[in-house]
DNA sequence: CTGAAAGCGCTTACAG
DNA sequence: CTGAAAGCGCTTACAG
C-alpha cells in the first residue's frame, strides 16, 4: 500500500522535449542559460506530462533536505499555531517544507536532542522561538557545528539573524496608557525570570512609572511563570495586601486572564474596582469578560519573517535581524479610576 | 552556507564491520536473516562511526518517504495543537516524519490542491481531521487513487480508519446532566450544520430532552458556526426571547465562553441567572469565570490513534477505526435551578 | 545467512 | 547555450 505518482522522470520529459536531461533540470531550477524558445518547449512537456520533480532524488543528489524546522517549547498553543502558520507562509512560496519539533527547554541535553534530529532529518536549517532562544548551549552548539537558523525574539537580537520587537517600549507605553487612566498603585505580574520577555516586559513597566514620577515598589511586583494559574496566584497575593494596587499589568495574556479569574473569584469587578491588562494579544484576549487590554505581537508575522531571513541565507542571500511593530490594543479590561 | 553531516555512509559502516553494505542495510532495517553475532559488528560500527542513514537515498530507493501529512482546516488553535502533538507521538517513535498542510474546506479544488501536495511532497499516506473529513469530493479522490488516509471523527465511521467519539451519547449526557440539576428549559446552539460534529451534537441534546420528557423546541435551538462570535450572537438572540432558557447547552467551548461573554454583557450572572455548557474541554474551559461544565474530548489521544492506524497500514498491517471514550466535566458554569 | 550488481531520479562537475 | 558521464546513498531483485 503506497502512493504512486505518475512516475514521470526528467528523462521523459526530456525525451518529449527533443533536449537533454540536463536542460530539463536546468528549467526546473531557473538556471540561466537556456534559450527562451527551449524553455518553452520543456516548460510544455512538464505540462503535458504532468512532471513534478522528485525532492528525494534532488536532495541526494545536492545534499540539502529543502526542509527546515520549527523548534518550540512553548505553552500557549495559540502562540505556537501562529508562529508555525507564519513559518509556513514564507515556506510555501519558496518551495520548502517544515518540520515542527517540540523541545524541552530544561532538558540537559537539548543540544544533543536537536542535533539528533539534525542528523535524522537533515533539515537545511533551524527555526528557534522562546524560550529555546535562551539556551546559550544550544546556540552555541549551533553556531559551532555551522548549522543555519534564525531566532524569534532572542535575548541578543544584534548576534542573529530572525525577528525581534521592542518589549520594553510596548511594557512602557501599556504601563503609561495606566498611568494617563489615573492609576499610581500599578502592579506587575512578571513572567518566568529566566525569559528574557519577562525581563523586558518588567523593565518597560519600570521605565512607565519612571517616566510618570511614580516610585516603584518591590511589593507591587509579583513573580509569575506565564501561566495562567501563575496569574490567579498573583493576583490572591495582590488582592491580599493591605493597599490593593488600582491596576495589574501582567506580563502575558495568559495570566493577565488568571488575575481577572481571580478578581471574579474575589467578588472583584473589573475594571471598576481594578484594571487589568496583559501582554500578546492572544485569541483568548478578545474571548474574556471584559475584552483584555494587552499589546499585540504579530506572532505570525514575526514567523514568516523569521523564516524568510533563514531562508535567505540557505539560498545564497542575507539573512537580517527584522524589528516588527507592536500595537497598543485598548479594551475595557482597563478604565480611568475616577469612572 | 549547508548542513554538513558527518557524511559516514552504509559502505563505510560495512568496511568497518568487516560486512557487505547490504548487510548493514539488513540490521538497519531489521531484517531477518542475519546472525546475532554479524548484526552486533554491524551496530557496534554504526556505533562507533556515528552513522545516521540518509532518509533521502532511502526515499529514493525504497519509492516511499517515511513522511505523513496532516491535513486540517479548524478555527481552534489549540485543538489543531494537540492533534498535531498526538500525531507526533505516533510519528517519533515509528520514525515518521509528519508534514502539516492547512487547507480550506471551502475551496471547490480542495482534491486539487491536496494532490498537489501529494505530488510534491510525496507523504506516504495523510491525516485528515474535521471538517476536511466532510469532503466527499476529496475522500473519494483519495480512494480513487490508492492514497492511504486515516480520519478523525469522519462523517461515515464504518468506511475508513481512524478515530471517532460517540458525540451523540456525549451531547445526550450533558444534556441529562442539565436535567438533572433541575432545568426544562435547556437551549442549545448548534455548530455550522453542515459538520458531522454539529449534527451529532444536536442529536444527542434532542435525545437527552427525549429521555427526560421534555418536548423539543425549535424556538430553543439556534443555529451558531462554532466560533465565538456566533455563540455571542446566539446567547443575544435567546436573551431577547420572551421567556428566557434556564440553560444553554453550546456545541463547543469556543461558543459556550461567547455565551457566557454575552451574558456577562447582558448583565446575567453564570450559573446564577443562567447555567451554560459546552463540548471540547479546550484549554479555555477552565480559564473562563465560572469555569465551564463540558465533554471532554481528548484529541491529542484522538490524534495519536489516527496516525498509529495509518502506520500499521503503511507498515504492511491492518488499520481500524477505534472509538476513544468522552469525560463529563462537572464546573460552576451550570448549577442545580433552584440554588 | 550473505553479497554483487543494478537502479531509484536527480545534481554536480566537466566538456564543448 | 547544451549535453554526456559520474555519483549522491540507499533498496530491490537476484544469486549463491
Amino acid at each position: 500500500m503506497r502512493i504512486r505518482i505518475g512516475d514521470v522522470a526528467q528523462d521523459d520529459v526530456a525525451r518529449v522535449a527533443g533536449v537533454s536531461q540536463k536542460t530539463v533540470s536546468r528549467v526546473l531550477n531557473n538556471e540561466p542559460n537556456v534559450r527562451a524558445k527551449t524553455r518553452e518547449k520543456v516548460l510544455a512537456a512538464v505540462q503535458s506530462l504532468q512532471y513534478h520533480p522528485n525532492l528525494s532524488a534532488r536532495s541526494l543528489a545536492s545534499n540539502r533536505s529543502f526542509l527546515v524546522a520549527l523548534l518550540y517549547d512553548n505553552p500557549s498553543q495559540s502562540y505556537v499555531m501562529e508562529t508555525l502558520t507564519g513559518v509556513l507562509d514564507a515556506c510555501e512560496p519558496r518551495n520548502f517544507g517544515m518540520m515542527v519539533k517540540p523541545l524541552d527547554s530544561n532538558a540537559p541535553d537539548i543540544a544533543e536532542r536537536t542535533m539528533s534530529l539534525v542528523h535524522k532529518r537533515r533539515p537545511d536549517g533551524l527555526i528557534l522561538t522562546p524560550p529555546l532562544t535562551e539556551c546559550g548551549e544550544l546556540l552555541r552548539t549551533l553556531k559551532d557545528r555551522g548549522i543555519p537558523f534564525s531566532c524569534v525574539l532572542p535575548h541578543d537580537p544584534a548576534e542573529n539573524i530572525g525577528v525581534t520587537m521592542d518589549e520594553s517600549a510596548a511594557a512602557c507605553e501599556i504601563t503609561s496608557y495606566l498611568v494617563e487612566l489615573g492609576h499610581r498603585r500599578i502592579a506587575h505580574v512578571t513572567g518566568r525570570m529566566s525569559h528574557s520577555a519577562a525581563k523586558w516586559r518588567l523593565d518597560g513597566y519600570r521605565e512607565g512609572l519612571r517616566l510618570a514620577g511614580i516610585r516603584y515598589h518591590t511589593s507591587l511586583v509579583v513573580q509569575g511563570q506565564f501561566t495562567f494559574s501563575s496569574g490567579v496566584m498573583a493576583a490572591r497575593t495582590l488582592f491580599a495586601s493591605r493597599k490593593r494596587p488600582t491596576a495589574i499589568f501582567a506580563a502575558n495574556d495568559e495570566m493577565a486572564t488568571g488575575v481577572m479569574w481571580e478578581a471574579a473569584h474575589h467578588g472583584l469587578m473589573v475594571p471598576n474596582d481594578i484594571s487589568v491588562c496583559g501582554f500578546d494579544d492572544s485569541p483568548m484576549a478578545e474571548q474574556v469578560w471584559p475584552p483584555l487590554t494587552t499589546v499585540r505581537q504579530p506572532n505570525r508575522d514575526m514567523g514568516r519573517i523569521a523564516a524568510d531571513q533563514l531562508l535567505n541565507t540557505l539560498e545564497g542571500g542575507e539573512g537580517h535581524m527584522r524589528t516588527v511593530p507592536y500595537t497598543l490594543c485598548k479594551r475595557e479590561s482597563t478604565d480611568s479610576i475616577v469612572a
